[in-house]
RNA sequence: GGGCGUGUAGCUCAGCGGGAGAGCACUCGCUUCACACGCGAGGGGUCACUGGUUCGAUCCCAGUCAUGCCCACCA
């Protein structure tokens, strides 16, 4: 076939894709040889609403190149592909999307018409991701695509969270969470960012109630008195006033002299309408710092996660004052009866009980419904107009944030499910503390175990619609039955009822087999973080909880390819449910995967994060459509060295492309010259030092690539092809070749285009995990004289071992002959065209054979016009020694003797700095004495060489005159 | 406050105990019959700084400076 002159991506990359599609090329264990191991990935399933960013790129490269390679090495290869269905971003697409279609909202709609419409969308647009991983030329099994609320793995879900239950490791309390006010949830601490933002800090007056006056002293270090005045107040500092109103007590430090004489004494929250302020007491806690501030905390355990464990302490009631949507809460229709009972309460010396005041009417009217931000201006005003605002000041304050509401987290408190994360640790923890599980690079194990030992409980319950509902049921009394379905559930609650002596047992017996199950029991309406089902992927998506041929196959797997990003929200996850649920038949633990490679993040080449803000994404499948699949994979995987960010540079890429065409340029032009494998070639009985010299180049080139990927350093891999193809097959090699395939026809001209073909097949197959489309392509090009039986992507790795050093020592003389004399002709404007006729003198045997066998080669390569042995320099040459040997190039009237010898001189200064540079160390005692014996013998080989060298180079300018 | 990382050629990055490398950019020369997305030849670096270990340090150790990220409850 002909092929055109550059290499049109766009053109092949489609019908490549359909090529593997049509021959199954990915599905498990394509290709295998027979008894192989498996390998098996489990790709980090993207949101389903996602879209290929340049991390998913970098990602998928790096397990493509990994799967390919294996593929072909012949193991049984299994890169298990899917979607994750992202409960909050899925759900709130299809919000926006129902907002801009005009249609009724979620909650007009209902839950179960939503969901359907969830799905609805996730059919029509869910696929959008790995359509883009496969133009990335990803190998996934696309057969076995999997989501994670699909029928089975939504089984796997539900047995999981049955049997954490039982377990006691699933459990419902009452907690202070984060809530993410925009989308009315918990969610849990590591959805949370915190960022410093510009905030204020008040300081107020909280008046002692009664009027109640004490001696406020203040002492510097040496116990000196500063400060010494009546006060009436305590003074507090907040950030967040609309807190106050939920206050259940000021803290102070109990050292702190300064509050002495009033703990243990009420103080009013100064807000709202003066008849129905609350008191508080003032109470010491040693979680106030009496060098913060004035020392005094406002409590507000409902609102803040230090106050809520101090209001544990101290047994500190806890008012929750927001509704869902972080604004002021509306209702307490028990105001009137209740307060007023409060303030009896209070006037008779006692303080409000958690009975009491949970039904007060905390917020006063004038702040109900207010968004909280609102209230916190209102409150500001309310109190400086009161007199009672000492001062305010700006102030950096660490804000939280949901990661992705972008909205000021609330921590409310809220009933919810938690998991024990704690206990779930410890195996996870040990596994990777004993080296079953390696993270590489190896210092992200320090963030793993930081994480993990210090864990806190999981709270897997959000209030959304789109995800795993809670198997959760509720009895009439409240009493949970959490079960795999309905029907056990109800049955469970029918026995557990007519086994009581409540109500329910008559209820029951009046109606049982006649009613209807929500009578009885209704399913808690809450769903599980998306992370939860998540941490199954690894072999929920092989079929678990049922015994699949798959999961005794591929689990575990091998190795986790992900970004360091979402290690504690998936990686440590998968670990703790993997240890706990899969065990082999001794009861052993088998981890989900032996080595977790983490990988960096994809940044603009400036280092900067791509965001869409500042407009500096690039988006991967602009560069496929630019530079093809190929140049962006090499890319990503040239610049993927351990323990770096990547600055991903468009210059770079253009590189890689530019690599592509290069390859494509070449195999063009060993077709054109008849390269060919011909039946029965072997590559130990090529003869010409050309040919054995570019074996023993493959040869390691595999052995280097080989080595590196095997420890996942996909930089240096791709570096070994890369200057094997290019440095040395394509400027070195082909180069060599052109003579014998230009000359008569001969056994040298045979043996050239089948090691040629011989060699370019290595390079596409060394190439081809990196490079999938170019090399498939001109792997179909180049079939040989039996064609291809198989894709590249199903064929075998190259097995070459092979070395020749004779060869490699001929050829090599030859380039250096070669550079050498380029190098003088570019120095002394030689046009390049000009045939020099030269003569070498001091040929030994061995240079007079290499003369001999390449002499073609160093002449036309070379642009000598005749290259012959002479017994001494002739007049008016240049002089080059190369090895041992004096090259002599006929110059003719070109030459510049005055520079000629300028250049002789400046060679031999130069050698007399190695000189020099050797001798000093040669002459220290110390280092002949305790330097390895090697690296001695080494130096004085060197010396010795540029000693030779010296000599010739002086010769020759001795012979100048 | 804790943890991890990075400072090497103009830019983006490899290397990491024994003479400083790549890609891009730059300079010069090439319509050499595969490739100008090319070929050939070049210029350019006290390997952040200061000490230490060593026969020998860009590489190991300590400190300093700069810079990035993650975690963390200072109201």
């Amino acid at each position: 076939m002909t092929m055109d002159k550059t290499f049109a991506p766009a053109d092949i990359e489609a019908r490549i894709n359909e090529m593997w599609n049509s021959a199954s090329a990915f599905a498990a264990g394509a290709g295998s040889k027979p008894g192989m191991d498996s390998f098996s990935i489990v790709i980090p399933p993207p949101n389903v609403t996602g879209s290929l960013h340049m991390g998913h790129a970098l990602n998928n490269t790096l397990q493509d190149i990994l799967v390919r390679w294996k593929r072909m090495q012949g193991y049984d290869v299994l890169w298990q592909p899917g979607t994750d269905h992202a409960g909050i971003a899925t759900q709130m697409v299809v919000e926006r999307q129902l907002a801009e279609e005009g249609n009724e909202g979620r909650r007009e709609m209902g839950r179960q018409k939503f969901i359907d419409r969830v799905w609805q969308w996730k059919e029509e647009s869910g696929g959008t991701i790995l359509n883009q991983l496969k133009r990335l030329g990803a190998s996934c099994d696309w057969s076995r695509e999997r989501f994670t609320m699909d029928e089975g793995l939504s089984k796997a879900v539900l047995k999981v969270f049955v049997e954490l239950y039982n377990e006691g490791l699933i459990y419902k309390g009452k907690r202070l969470v984060n809530w993410d006010p925009k989308f009315e949830t918990a969610i849990s601490d590591l959805e949370v960012e915190n960022i410093e933002v510009d905030g204020h800090m008040w300081h107020f007056k909280y008046p002692l109630a009664g009027g109640a006056t004490y001696e406020y002293v203040e002492k510097d270090e040496d116990g000196n008195v500063t400060l010494r005045e009546e006060r009436d107040y305590i003074s507090i500092a907040t950030t967040r006033p609309e807190t106050m109103l939920g206050d259940g007590a000021v803290a102070v430090h109990p050292s702190d002299e300064r509050y002495a004489p009033i703990v243990g004494k009420l103080c009013e929250i100064p807000v709202g309408p003066k008849e129905h302020r609350r008191l508080i007491p003032i109470i010491t806690d040693d979680y106030p710092d009496p060098e913060f501030g004035s020392g005094a905390v406002k409590i507000t355990g409902a609102h803040d996660f230090n106050d809520y464990q101090v209001a544990k302490r101290g047994n500190i009631p806890l008012f929750r004052l927001m509704d869902e949507r972080g604004g002021m809460r509306a209702d307490g229709e028990t105001y009137a009866v209740e307060a007023a009972k409060a303030k009896t309460l209070r006037e008779e010396g006692g303080v409000p009980d958690e009975e009491h005041v949970d039904t007060i009417n905390l917020v006063p009217d004038e702040y109900r419904g207010l968004d909280r931000f609102d209230a916190r201006k209102q409150v500001v005003t309310d109190i400086d107009a009161e007199g009672l605002m000492i001062l305010v000041e700006d102030k950096k304050v660490m804000q939280p944030f949901g990661d992705r509401s972008k909205v000021v987290i609330e921590p409310m408190l809220t009933d919810q499910w938690f998991l024990d994360a704690k206990v779930l640790a410890e195996p996870a923890l040990a596994s990777v503390k004993e080296g079953k599980t390696n993270f590489v690079p190896k210092n992200w194990e320090k963030t793993y175990f930081d994480w993990m030992e210090n864990i806190e409980p999981w709270c897997i319950s959000r209030q959304l619609w789109w995800g795993h509902q809670i198997p959760a049921w509720y009895g009439p009394d409240d009493h949970i039955f959490v079960a795999e379905d309905e029907e056990t559930a109800l049955n469970d609650a029918i026995q557990h009822y007519m086994a009581s002596e409540g109500p329910w047992k008559a209820w029951l017996e009046d109606r049982i087999d006649n009613f209807h199950p929500e009578e009885l029991i209704t399913r808690d309406p809450d769903v599980l973080d998306t992370w939860f089902s998540s941490a199954l992927w690894p072999f929920s998506t092989l079929g678990w909880p049922d015994k699949t041929p798959e999961l005794a196959r591929y689990y575990q797997t091998d190795v986790l390819v992900t970004g360091f990003d979402i290690i504690f929200f998936w990686v440590a996850r998968m670990m703790m449910m993997g240890n706990h649920f899969m065990k082999d038949e001794d009861g052993k633990i088998v981890e989900p995967f032996h080595t977790i490679y983490i990988h960096a993040l994809v940044r603009d080449e400036h280092g900067q994060k791509m965001s869409k803000t500042k407009g500096n994404v690039l988006d991967p499948l602009v560069l496929i459509d630019e530079f093809g699949a190929d140049a962006v994979r090499f890319t990503l995987a040239a610049m993927a060295a351990q323990g770096r960010d990547i600055k991903l540079a468009t210059s770079r890429i253009a590189g890689y492309r530019n690599f592509a065409t290069k390859l494509w340029n070449a195999v063009r032009f060993a077709q054109l010259n008849g390269a060919a494998l011909t039946l029965g070639f072997e590559v130990d009985e090529v003869k010409e030092p050309v040919n054995r010299w570019i074996l023993t180049e493959a040869s390691r080139a595999i052995q280097e690539v080989e080595e590196a990927l095997a420890e996942y350093r996909f930089n240096d891999a791709a570096s070994s092809a890369y200057k094997f193809t290019w440095n040395l097959f394509c400027d070195w090699y082909l180069e060599l070749l052109k003579p014998t395939l230009n000359g008569d026809d001969s056994p040298a001209m045979h043996e050239a285009r089948a090691t040629m073909a011989y060699v370019i097949d290595t390079i596409l197959a060394l190439l081809h995990p990196f490079m999938p489309f170019i090399t498939e392509e001109l792997w179909e090009a180049t079939g040989g004289f039996d064609g291809r039986p198989q894709p590249l992507a199903l064929s075998p790795w190259p097995e070459l071992d092979y070395a020749d050093a004779d060869a490699a020592a001929d050829i090599n003389w030859a380039i250096d002959l070669i550079t050498q004399t380029r190098s003088v002709r570019a120095e002394m404007n030689i046009p390049p065209g000009a045939r020099l006729s030269a003569s070498l003198v001091g040929v030994t045997d061995t240079v007079r054979d290499r003369l001999e066998s390449q002499a073609a080669v160093l002449e036309r390569v070379g642009r000598f016009e005749a290259l012959v042995e002479a017994v001494g320099a002739p007049e008016g040459t240049v002089q080059i020694v190369v090895g041992g040997t004096t090259l002599c190039l006929n110059v003719g009237e070109v030459i510049d003797l005055g520079a000629e010898r300028v250049r002789l001189a400046k060679e031999i200064d130069r050698l007399d700095g190695e000189i020099a540079r050797i001798d000093k160390k040669l002459s220290n005692d110390k280092f002949t004495a305790r330097a390895p014996e090697e690296v001695v013998q080494g130096e004085r080989d060197k010396r010795a060489g540029y000693e030779a060298e010296k000599l010739k180079v002086g010769e020759a300018l001795e012979r100048m005159g």
